[in-house]
DNA sequence: TAGTGGAGTGAGCAATTGCGCAGACATGGG
DNA sequence: CCCATGTCTGCGCAATTGCTCACTCCACTA
């Protein structure tokens, strides 16, 4: 009767994997109980969870979209993704990352810790949402320079000292304008003390929070009128897609060499990358390309961004492999 | 804010949990994930639990009734109670007990155990299903004598012989028939080397498989001829319920003071209790009551039983206290 | 303003669990 | 018939987990 003997061997399980798991006895009660060696219980419940007798269910909200979150960690090599709820308009779209953002931060931020602060819309709505359960004694200092419009709070600056500000923390300026007009120049202020000593400072950092910059004539780089349309446009040609810190890369994520790079008064990509957990957030809807890139620079350890973007990006990465020439998906 | 926090709060659960339950990490790993500590991921899991974001679901088949089990367990401090699946057929229903009786005692029998065994048309149907995976080395010695029928397959000598045939064990026989006619006669045949020897074997026995009988003129005791009809109505006026090994019971589990147990050859329920696994086997319909006063006695370690029989002793149990005289609601 | 109670925290330890191992056992092929 | 092969077993250790215990921080009270 070997159906028989399979069925008695179902029951078994059965009434092992309840005793264990409902009536939440050890092991070895359930091997006493049942006369049999503990690792053999342990063997049984093992089965009992393969055969789908135990089934362990999370009840997920349907606003959290832990599936994008793990097929972004996935593809991306990230410690971290966080896809926050979705909103159909913008603005409230650009709050709800930048909440979880600031819920992130409070989490991570911890006494003594040093965090680099990056630009961008997204960003700039982190503060509003930042407020510590207590005081904590972390310092904030720009990753870049600023913006011409002193007040923008979209400005690194800005939201440096906004987060400071909320969690009774230490700002550290950087005074400088994220381009200058020349190399000369742009060496010449970060050979100032006061600016070198920022810059050394943000390339300490224990963490980063950073906008995700997108190429197209809006960005934020442009509307803070750090970079012109035509300097942008020429950024495009050159394959271009997406900034991290005024840090251009390309769609394989690799950056883009042009004479801006001299100009500008930033942590490189390099620095970026030896910082221990660089936060992008990214929550603009005409991005995806953008964001592809930057996480295929390797630089970003933890994503946070809206659904839409999540979808498209994994999609670009997924449908479009690599891109011809060099397919290099540089991940770490 | 406070029913936002409250939702992000419960959004945290659900990531935790999920990383916890479904990705299997460790609760270390989540903590350092999340920048918590370990005992707080802990606590945030048993949260989770509690809340129900996370469900535990043993998918139990129909057919087990593990909530019966657990109820006897807990009403008559059993250590083990199984509910065989249920069988319209009073035959059916018999075998069935029979077989989890089987396999009960094939996962319970190690080498060198002495079994002692008691008799009952539940019990004589056990030996069939009874086939364990490799020899055992155990003694099987009857607990009670025989019925004058020599041949009758409810005796437990021949119950106790074809255990010991079915896994190469060893079978003791007691020479003795249940009942002997004086008083006198039973005392001079219990002090028989072999009579005193095989009892003697069964009082210090590691286990005992008995049936349980009832006090109704169709008992497995008057079929056998092991007792008059008029014997159990005498037994039934002094409130004699049932019947364990010979030994009988009223419906508050104490023995039944009466002349018969002068003339019994048989393990007395004390010798019984001695034992450390008792199990009683118990699927005729009409027995509510006797199970009742057997359990009642705290001889039984483990109940196997049809699953009507479960209910009615458990309605008996929780409905009717203790009962006054002897009031035998027939149910099944 | 100091005191008091309650909730929440992480350290540390004991219990529980997971797992690699070597040996026993059946099975089937040479 | 013997031996390879794979499965199943329990042992013992190392990792993981549950839990107790001070301790802190906050809210409320006298």
């Amino acid at each position: 009767m070997p159906d028989d003997t399979r069925r008695h061997d179902a029951d078994l399980l059965v009434r092992i994997a309840h005793r264990y798991w409902v009536d939440e006895l050890t092991q070895e009660e359930v091997a006493r109980e049942f006369a049999l060696s503990r690792p053999k219980v342990q063997r049984l419940l093992d089965r009992a969870r393969a055969a789908g007798i135990v089934e362990i269910r999370v009840q997920t909200p349907p606003w959290l979209r832990l599936d994008l979150e793990r097929d972004l960690r996935s593809a991306f090599g990230l410690a971290e993704a966080i896809v926050a709820p979705e909103h159909a308009d913008p603005g409230d779209q650009r709050d709800a990352v930048a909440r979880v953002a600031a819920q992130y931060l409070e989490r991570r931020l911890a006494d003594g810790m040093v965090v680099a602060v990056g630009h961008g819309r997204g960003a700039g709505r982190v503060p509003p949402h930042f407020r510590p359960r207590r005081p904590v004694a972390a310092t904030f200092v720009p990753a870049m320079g600023g913006s011409p419009h002193v007040e923008a709070p979209t400005n690194p600056g800005e939201i440096a000292r906004a987060l400071a500000e909320r969690c009774g923390g230490r700002f550290v300026p950087l005074f400088a304008p994220a381009y200058l007009e020349s190399r000369e120049a742009r060496d010449s202020l970060v050979g100032q003390e006061a600016v070198a000593h920022a810059l050394g400072l943000a390339a300490r950092a224990d963490m980063a929070l950073a906008g995700i910059g997108g190429t197209d004539d809006g960005a934020t780089m442009v509307r803070s009128g750090c970079l012109s349309v035509a300097e942008v446009a020429g950024l495009r040609e050159r394959g271009a897609v997406g900034d991290l810190a005024g840090n251009y890369v390309n769609a394989e994520g690799r950056p883009v060499e042009s004479a801006h790079r001299d100009r500008l008064v930033a942590l490189s990509l390099d620095e970026l990358r030896r910082i221990g957990l660089v936060v992008a957030v990214a929550s603009e809807p005409e991005k995806p390309m953008a964001i592809l890139g930057t996480l295929r620079s390797g630089v970003v350890d933890v994503l946070i961004v809206d659904p839409a973007n999540a979808r498209a990006v994994l999609d670009l990465a997924a449908g479009a492999p690599p891109a011809p020439a060099a397919a290099t998906p540089a991940r770490r």
